[in-house]
DNA sequence: ATTCTTCCCTACATAATCGGTAGGAAAACT
DNA sequence: AGTTTTCCTACCGATTATGTAGGGAAGAAT
């Protein structure tokens, strides 16, 4: 269960145009040196995100990038669907895919409570909560438990 | 975030062991024919078990493997933690160890979130609930959830 | 029109991980 | 002794992850 530096990096930019509002485009080489990301490969996210419709670009002398809607309507299950695929996969699978045996049954039903677990934060976030450190109830009260900070 | 293959053939090989229960040991053959598991494959995940003290073995004719303690006590994360690694990893370092700066900043919490609602459910779900059909009241209402079995 | 900037595209590199195989040595039971 | 089964080491091909390099195409500014 990792989330792949392409996902980070990519909510990371995203941010960093949700920060910025509407004060005209944003270049790559920007976004790269305020996050510290990788420019080049950067490009290569972006140009994902572009492919996935979660932001615009303009080339040229006062060109970048924006955000191609409103930092409230995009959640951050969008951005790593765009970038990583499936939120949540078993051997590669979707979980509706699979098909288990004998005492290994009520394993389905199982995984497909974690990806439901999984998506209660991630498709209830969206940009702007985290830009604006407005997180929503649920995952402000998570964030709160010491006990959600110690490692095992 | 994806299941690895390990990790789901390793839970299906330790609900064997906890479906036969004091039956004697279990050959490892025998696992692999009945979840339909490459053989020598999972000799190696059965030896990272082993490793992680949730299986002992036995050699020789009668022998093949049990489980270290009872159904009850050992849960879905132990066995995804002792042939995977952590849970949850951003990039490859756990949540904590992680450092946001600008607009971003509110990530860390929210990967603190995602990870304490993972835990949730991997956590608290131990073999014998999976092997006797009986998974805790949050996970059945979870799975219970049609929306729950719709890919997006 | 020219120049400059910036995105855009293709290809490569390298390392790690994933999923799986092969062959035999060591131990235990019959 | 002989059989059975675990245990150990090594390997293997394919894919994925994380970048890098170089240049072409489009747009803006002058």
């Amino acid at each position: 269960m990792r989330i792949s530096a392409r996902a980070d990096y990519a909510v990371r930019a995203l941010l960093e145009l949700a920060a910025a509002g509407d004060e005209g485009p944003i270049k790559a080489e920007s976004i790269a040196t305020a996050q510290g990301i990788p420019h080049k490969f950067l490009e290569g996210i972006l140009t994902d995100l572009r492919r996935g419709r979660l932001v615009v670009s303009r080339r040229g002398g006062s060109g970048g990038y924006r955000l191609a809607a409103s930092a409230d309507t995009i959640t951050i299950a969008d951005v790593i669907r765009v970038v990583d695929g499936p939120l949540v996969s078993v051997r590669g699978a979707r979980p509706p895919e699979l098909s288990y045996t004998g005492p290994a049954q009520a394993l389905l039903p199982l995984w497909i409570a974690l990806r439901a677990n999984v998506r209660k934060i991630l498709d209830e976030v969206t940009l702007a909560d985290v830009a604006t450190n407005r997180l929503p109830s649920l995952v402000h009260t998570l964030a709160e438990d010491p006990e959600a900070w110690t490692n095992p």
